[in-house]
DNA sequence: CATGAATGAGTGTTCATTCAT
DNA sequence: TATGAATGAACACTCATTCAT
């Protein structure tokens, strides 16, 4: 079915050419044009493969999420538990121009999908994979008795961690802290979650 | 003599219609043209309060903080520093169709502002206000010895106050939770922090 | 019947406003808003002198014919008929700024007359009295013997000499020659005019 | 396959229907709409070929520079020189209802220029090939001793000819003198220039 | 006489979408 | 499949004008 392959392909490239535009522009100046534009395609082209502008926009946030998703699955662990749990988390936000963009175009959508059912149904799947990935981590962490002493339980915990998470991401996109300001805030509270202290003996994530 | 306008009312009476038109139609829906129809006058009557649509749609932000801030004020605290603490933070937070649009207004701005320099002033003075609430917050808690044992300072302690209040409320506005697990997952994070119990003795804040 | 002098006292103040606007704006800068900031009132207290804008407009042209009209008269010439033709001449060319403005309003009221009949009627007058100022000064040399042999008659060394000052004017307001070869240029028409020769024992107006 | 548009063609016909615009409407009357209804086409096409009401207006204005100067090239000159010279400069003045189209959009788009820059620029070159042509035609005339005698140098006639026909251009662009009263005088000045009498046996352009 | 609030049509420009080729 | 021409409505913003005060 090589068809279909090709056709995935033009998707994926295309949705590349989305995040350039808002990278380059800021999420208002994402428009057909532009993206077509920044695709080397024709305006008339995108829509053999998205029907409309909602549907190009809620591929693209799917794509972001499937490429941090993609990144987590091929991580290496030898650190222990909590450097892993840091690093996996850490792929998520806008620790570097990269992830900023992803984390943009994240919450850009997030922005634009309040209204839109379309974009809304993607946000709703992307939280909940996110959630279930914390709610993952404070199991493995439980598993390897690298919690800290609490009385709460894992969802309590998956939920806070999950706030945390955005939270500080949503600080650092607005300008209200820096990169290193976050993963400083981050590895605190890490630290506070597993008993540990990571500021002596990690290094940040591109140390 | 010329018609008196109270050019002020005038203006909150015109940020009131932005509010109104984002609630029902979402940050898309924003339009000079949206807002003169919502507000019931002509979409040139709106220049001799606001010469530019990001002038209205700043001081329409400002506006809410302003709200916010003084609803903050107005509060009697009755039930000792813990409770004052959760009474103020959830004035910021969706739990109700009015704080939700509140709330709503507010990160709508945040993804406008990361394009428009002058929304994001406005972002950073509501972030800078918020944050320096929950130092002041944090502080008053530490003078009455109402925080439980940590090696944090206030700073941190702070700032993840801050990203969790942040964190639950996009995942509220989000529909990810509602808007009862979001404040039962405060209220889990406010027992942490203070070592004591709302679960059992507290009441939702409309209960 | 001080009411009158008043009023007319307040049309010229509202013109002067006009000629500000088009010397910093351009003539496409002129709006009643302009002209109303630019003279310190009201827009609405421009309606009680002017009806309409092309009234205004039309006012504001016809002040200029008259400005540079009384300065033609008040003139002293004790130099000879060709320096007071020179003199004269000079008095309704863009030779400096202020007489530069002047003719700026001249040309762009020629412009927007071109549609306009009530403007079309301004520039009528504008131009029969410089033809018959031109036709007037031709009568002069000649009658003084000021004029170097020719076979044409008056009407026809008017009408050149028309044609020589507005085709210099035009060339000089769209700066495709400088003020100082526009008045080169008239000196050395005007010397072949007259016979004599102006570039050796001629000032510049300003020198 | 793609519809193939003559983007040329295209560019040039709209660019007639900004004359036919002018020529009905003044310069006052130009706008997108306005074209877009005389040209037969939707505001929206005109953007495939003028991305910005400047662009359009400045190619229409090129475009009558280029009609004209391809109309002055096609002329077959078997007269003498003056007659030649006599008809070429004709082609650019106001003598029938085309030409005098044309002449109404070179000064419309003059007085628009004067703000603008992007058509200043196509000014400055209507009127530097307008003077460089004067230039050329004295150098013709003085090579075959077509030239009355006279003490100044070419370049002052070159400019003394473009002055000539662009003030006699302005005064029946105005109404002020009719057609034929035009080239009258330009006949006239003309016949000082070389000495010769054109108004016995010459003709009218279009007797 | 004077104000300035208010209107609503107008501007240039941008845009998603349609569709003949 | 792919093009890009074409549409027409939408956008923010400007404007001359009206009119109650």
């Amino acid at each position: 079915m090589p068809k279909i392959v090709d056709r995935d392909r033009r998707r994926r490239e295309l949705a590349a050419a989305v995040w350039r535009v808002i990278a380059r522009d800021g999420v208002d100046g994402i428009s057909i044009r532009a993206v077509a534009a920044a695709s080397g395609w024709s305006s008339g082209a995108l829509r053999h493969y998205f029907s409309t502008r909602a549907e190009l926009l809620a591929f693209a946030c799917e794509q972001v999420i499937e490429q941090v998703t993609e990144r987590i699955q091929s991580l290496r662990h030898t650190r222990g538990p909590v450097h892993a749990v840091r690093a996996i988390l850490l792929e998520t936000m806008p620790v570097d121009e990269v992830r900023r963009t992803e984390s943009l175009i994240a919450f850009a959508f997030l922005a634009l999908g309040l209204g839109d059912p379309r974009l809304a149904e993607v946000q709703r799947r992307h939280f909940t994979s996110m959630y279930e990935l914390c709610l993952q981590l404070v199991h493995d962490l439980a598993e390897l008795n690298a919690l800290a002493p609490t009385a709460e339980d894992a969802e309590t915990l998956a939920h806070r961690m999950h706030a945390v998470v955005d939270g500080l991401t949503v600080h650092a996109l607005a300008g209200h802290i820096t990169a290193d300001e976050m993963v400083a805030q981050f590895d605190a509270y890490l630290a506070e979650l597993t008993g540990s202290d990571l500021t002596v003996d990690s290094e940040r994530r591109d140390g």
